[in-house]
DNA sequence: ATCAAATACTTGACTGAGTCCAGAATCAAG
DNA sequence: CTTGATTCTGGACTCAGTCAAGTATTTGAT
C-alpha cells in the first residue's frame, strides 16, 4: 500500500500540515477503520510504526480535524470517534446495545441541512442528526 | 412552593419512585435549571436541603431518566445535561461557544421524526438533532 | 403505630477519556 | 547543515462518572 501512505502524504501536504509518519499512519488507520476512538486508532498506529505516544494521537488527530481532514464525531457513551469522509455532511445510525456506528447520506448534503423552525436568533451552522436504535446482529441476539 | 413539591411528590410516585427528600429537589432543580449538569443540579439541591452526596445526584437522576420523568442530553464537549420537558422528543440549539442550550421544537413530531433514506437493517427508534452554532450575545461579543 | 424488607444515601476509592506541561526530538527551508 | 518552528515524549493532572460496602430511610404488611 505504498501508494495509499503517499497519497495521505499528499494530502496532509496540501492543507499545510507537516508530514510524519505518525500522521501517515493515523490518516491510514482511519481510512482502514472508520468510526473507531482515538485508542484503537493508536493500536493500529502502533501496529504499523511501533510506538506513538497518546499525546501524538491527541495532538494530531486534533489537527487534523481542525484542517477539516478528519471529521470528530461524539455521540453520547462513547469516547470521540474519528472518520475520513468529510465533507458531505452525512448523519450516522447507531446502535444503542454495541455502539456499531454506520453512515447515513444526508439527503440534502450542504450544512445545515436541516432549518430548526425557530432559531432563537442564534446563527446555525450544522444540524447534527444521530439515528439511535438497534443493529442487524443485536436484535437477532435479542430474540433467539 | 409547597404546591409544587407535592406535585413532584405525587409524579414520582406515579412512576413507582420512591419519594425521597433529594428526588423532590433535584426535580425541582430540574425545572428551575433547565439544561443544567449534574454538578450544577447538585448544587442547586444541596442550597435547598443542605447536603447531598454527588453519588445520589448521579443515582436519582438516573432513575428519573430511566423512568422517563426526566430527559438525558450529551452534547459534544459538554458533560450531561437534564431537563424536565420529556416525550414530545424536541431538539436543541447549542452556542459552540458557550453551551447556552435552548430547546427547538421538532418539525414533524411524531417520535422519529426523520426517515434515514437507508436503515441498513438497524431498528431506528429516535432521530436527534442537534443544531449548532452561535448564540446571539457570542455573536455581537465577536464584532464589537 | 411498628417492624422487617426493600430501597436509597454516604463515603471514599477508582476508572476512562482527555488535557497540560516542559524538555527532547524531528522537520522543512534557507 | 543549521536554524527556528513544529511535533513527540512522559508524567502528572482534571473532569465526569462509576463501583462497592456499610448506614440510613422509606414503604407496606402487620
Amino acid at each position: 500500500m505504498r501508494h495509499a501512505a503517499d497519497t495521505f502524504g499528499i494530502l496532509l501536504r496540501e492543507r499545510g500540515v507537516q508530514v510524519t509518519a505518525q500522521r501517515v499512519a493515523l490518516m491510514r488507520a482511519v481510512a482502514e477503520h472508520p468510526h473507531a476512538t482515538a485508542d484503537i486508532l493508536a493500536d493500529q498506529v502502533r501496529a504499523v510504526i511501533g510506538t506513538v505516544s497518546r499525546q501524538a494521537v491527541y495532538d494530531s488527530l486534533g489537527v487534523l480535524v481542525d484542517r477539516g481532514l478528519l471529521r470528530r464525531i461524539q455521540p453520547a457513551g462513547s469516547p470521540a470517534r474519528y472518520e475520513g469522509r468529510v465533507g458531505d455532511n452525512h448523519h450516522h445510525l447507531i446502535c444503542r446495545e454495541c455502539g456499531a456506528t454506520v453512515d447515513v447520506d444526508c439527503a440534502v448534503g450542504a450544512m445545515p441541512c436541516l432549518i430548526a423552525n425557530d432559531d432563537h436568533g442564534y446563527e446555525i451552522d450544522e444540524a447534527e442528526v444521530v439515528y439511535w436504535g438497534r443493529c442487524p446482529a443485536c436484535r437477532s441476539a435479542a430474540h433467539p
